[in-house]
DNA sequence: CATGAATGAGCTTTCATTCAT
DNA sequence: CATGAATGAAAGCTCATTCAT
C-alpha cells in the first residue's frame, strides 16, 4: 500500500481548528488561481498566519492541495453513494440523485470550481487522490443504471452519457457562475433557484421508459 | 482608456506566421495552467523564440492571453450565430445547434478548456474580452428562443436554463476530459463519436411540443 | 566578563547521556557540513529529539559547535601532552608522539574533520576556544623541540615547520579520506594501517642527527 | 594579447568578463563557508550584481560551484602533469615536482582551500568533476613513481603515500592558514617562504637511495 | 523536562519585463 | 527584428530561535 503522506499530521483540537482555518483560505485561493497560480503565501494572509505557519500544518504546496481536494472528493461522493436501489422507482431514484447534486453546488461551489479546475487542467497532481476514491463508486453505479436499462426500467441510454450530463449540467451553474452572472445578472439567484425546476424534468422525461 | 491595446500589431505574412506560432504555444500552455500558472517563458520556448521576441509581438502577458481569448470567443460563437430561423422547425433548428457547438468542442478542445479555465477563476482578465461580443448575440438569441416557446413551436422552456444545459453538456466532453480518461478510458472514444447521438436526442425529447 | 556560556550546563547522569546524543550527532553533521551549513533540525532529528530540547541543553547553535570544538581539542592535545622529556631519545620521542597522532585519526577521523573544516574557513567562530588551549602547549612543545634541536640530540629543522608537517601528514587520511577512497578504493584499509609505517621511518630519517 | 576578431566576439568576451567576476567571488565565499554554507546572494553581492544576473550565467547554484571546482582542479593538475621523465634524476623529479606544488599554493590559496573544503566534506556535489579529470594521472604518476622505487632510483617508498605525504604537507601552509596565523602570528611569513627549504631536503633525505 | 506552535529572516529560484545592441 | 543581458518582485521553502504549556 502507499502511504498517505499527505494526510495533516495527528491533530489536537487548537491543530484542527488552525487546520480548518487553512481549509477555508486554501479553498478559497487555490479554487480561484488553480494549483500553480495560488500563492501559500496568499493562502496564509487570508488564514491570518505567517506562511512558516502555513508549512508547520502542511509540509509543503502539493501536501496543503492534495488534503483539500481529497477532502473535497470526499464530500462530492455523498449524492453518488446514496444512488441505489432503496426506493421502488429507478426514475425518480435518478432524479433524486440530480437534485442532491444541484444542492450540492449549490452549497459548495468554491469545492466544484477547485475540483472542475484540477480536472481541466489535466489532473496533473493529484491521479490517485482523485480517482482512488472515485473509480469504484462510478462503476458501481454505472452498473446499476445498466441493470436498471436492460430491465427496461429506464429508457434506453448509455449510463456513461448519462452520468456525465448530469455532472455537467448539475455543476454548470457553480463552475461557471461567472458567466451566467455576466450574461444573466438579474436572473442569476433565480436560476440558481430553478436549476431543479429544469433539470430534474428534463431528465425525468428522459429516463422514463416509454 | 477605451484603447484596445492587446490586439496584435498589424502584420506581414512572416509576422502573422510568427503570432499563429506564439497562439499556438500560449493556447497549450495558458489551456493547461491558467493565466496566472502559465509562463511566458514556457511559451516562448514552446513557439521556438526568445522572451522579448514573444513580447514584440505581444506588449505583455496579459495582452497576449486576451488576444488569444478574444480569438478563442469569435471562434465560440460561431454556431451560436447561426442559430435563427432559417430551417423551419425550431426544434430541429437548436438541435443543429447543438450538433455544431458539440463538433465545435471536438475540434477545438483546447479553446474549449481555455475558456472554461477563464470563466472558472471568475473572468479576472478580460471581463470585456469575453462579454463584449458574447453578450449582445446571447441576448438576442434568448430572445428568438423565447418567441418559439411563447408562439408554443418548442416546450415550455426557460431560455437561459436550456442555453446554460446546453452549453454545459456539449462542452463537457472537452473540458472534463481528464476525468472521463481516468473513469471511462476504454469508452474514451466513443463516448466522443457518441455525444451527439445521446444529446440531440435527449433535447429533441425535452424541445418537442405535447 | 570571561563568562564560559557555551559550556553545557551542569549534568544529571540522564542529562549527560542526552548530551552525548547530541554531540555525536552534531559531530556528524558539523564534520559534514562545516557550521553554516549544518542545521540544528538536523541534529536534533538524528539525536532523536525536538530542536527545542535540543536548545534546552545548548543556548544556540553557536553554543553548541563551540562546546564540541572544544571538547575536540581537549581530546586533540592528548598526544602533544604527552611529548616529553621522559623517554632518553628525543628523536624516539617524537616518533612516539606521531604514531600517537596517527592513531588518534584513525580513532576520531569524524573529530578531526571538524577541526579541519573550522581552520579551514578561518576559525570564524572559535577563535578563543580554539587558540586558548593551544597556544600554551603548542609553543611550549616548540621551545622543547627547539632545545633538543640546539643541543644536537636531534637534527637542525624548524620546529614549526617541523609540528606543522607532523600535523598534515597524520590528519591527511583522516580529512581527505574521501579523495583517498576515490582514487585508491583498493588501498584504502590498507594504507590507514601502513600510514605509520611510512611515516615514522620518514620522520626518524629526518630527525635522527648526522 | 593576440586579440583577433571584433564583432562577433564581442558578446562573448563580455560574458567572459562576468563570469570571471562571479568566479572570483564565488571563489572566496565557497571557499570560506563550503557549498551549503555559502549564499549565491552574498556571492552575487560581491560580484557587483543582482542574484538573477548570477542565475543568467550559471543556471544554479550547483552548476557555478561545479564550474569553479572543475576549473580548480584543472589548475591543480598542472604540476603534477608536469612529473615526467624529462631530467635524468628522478629525486630531483619529485623535488621539482613540490616545488611546483608550494608555489602553486602559495599563489592560490583559496583554490587550495576550495578543493580541501569538497574533500573534507566527502565530495557530495561533484564526484565525477573532481575524480574524471584527476583519476588518470594520478594513477599514470603513481605508476610511473612505481617504477622509478622497483628500478632502485629512489628509496622503496609505498607511491600513494608518498604522494598523498605530498599533497598534504605542501597545501598545508594554504589549508590551515588560520592556524598557523593563531599560533605563529610572527613566523607566519617567512614560514610560507621558507616551505620548501623545509620540504624539499626532507623529501630528497626520504627519497635518495642508500 | 520536553515539545507543539509560531515566526522573522533568509535561502534558491522563477517570473515578467526592460533596455541596449 | 531579434536577442543577450539585467533586475525587482515574488515564489516555495528552511532556518534558528522563542514561548506557552
Amino acid at each position: 500500500m502507499t502511504q498517505i503522506d499527505d494526510a495533516p499530521r495527528k491533530a489536537s483540537r487548537i491543530q484542527r481548528e488552525r487546520q480548518e482555518q487553512i481549509f477555508q483560505a486554501a479553498l478559497d485561493v487555490f479554487s480561484t488561481h488553480g494549483f500553480r497560480g495560488a500563492s501559500i503565501n496568499q493562502i496564509a494572509a487570508q488564514a491570518g498566519m505567517s506562511t512558516p505557519s502555513l508549512l508547520y500544518y502542511f509540509n509543503d504546496k502539493q501536501a496543503l492541495y492534495r488534503a483539500i481536494l481529497r477532502r473535497t472528493i470526499e464530500l462530492w461522493l455523498g449524492p453518488l453513494h446514496a444512488l441505489n436501489e432503496t426506493s421502488g422507482d429507478p426514475v425518480e431514484e435518478i432524479c433524486a440523485y440530480i437534485q442532491r447534486k444541484i444542492d450540492m453546488s449549490r452549497n459548495f461551489p468554491r469545492e466544484s470550481r477547485l475540483f472542475a479546475a484540477e480536472i481541466l487542467m489535466g489532473i496533473p497532481h493529484a491521479q490517485d487522490a482523485v480517482f482512488e476514491p472515485l473509480r469504484d463508486t462510478f462503476h458501481i453505479k454505472i452498473s446499476l443504471i445498466d441493470r436498471w436499462v436492460n430491465a427496461g426500467r429506464i429508457s434506453q441510454q448509455d449510463p456513461h452519457h448519462l452520468m456525465y450530463s448530469i455532472w455537467a449540467t448539475t455543476q454548470h451553474y457553480a463552475d461557471f457562475e461567472a458567466q451566467i452572472a455576466g450574461l444573466s445578472p438579474n436572473r442569476l439567484p433565480t436560476l440558481w433557484e430553478d436549476a431543479d425546476a429544469f433539470l430534474v424534468p428534463m431528465y425525468r422525461k428522459l429516463l422514463t421508459p416509454t
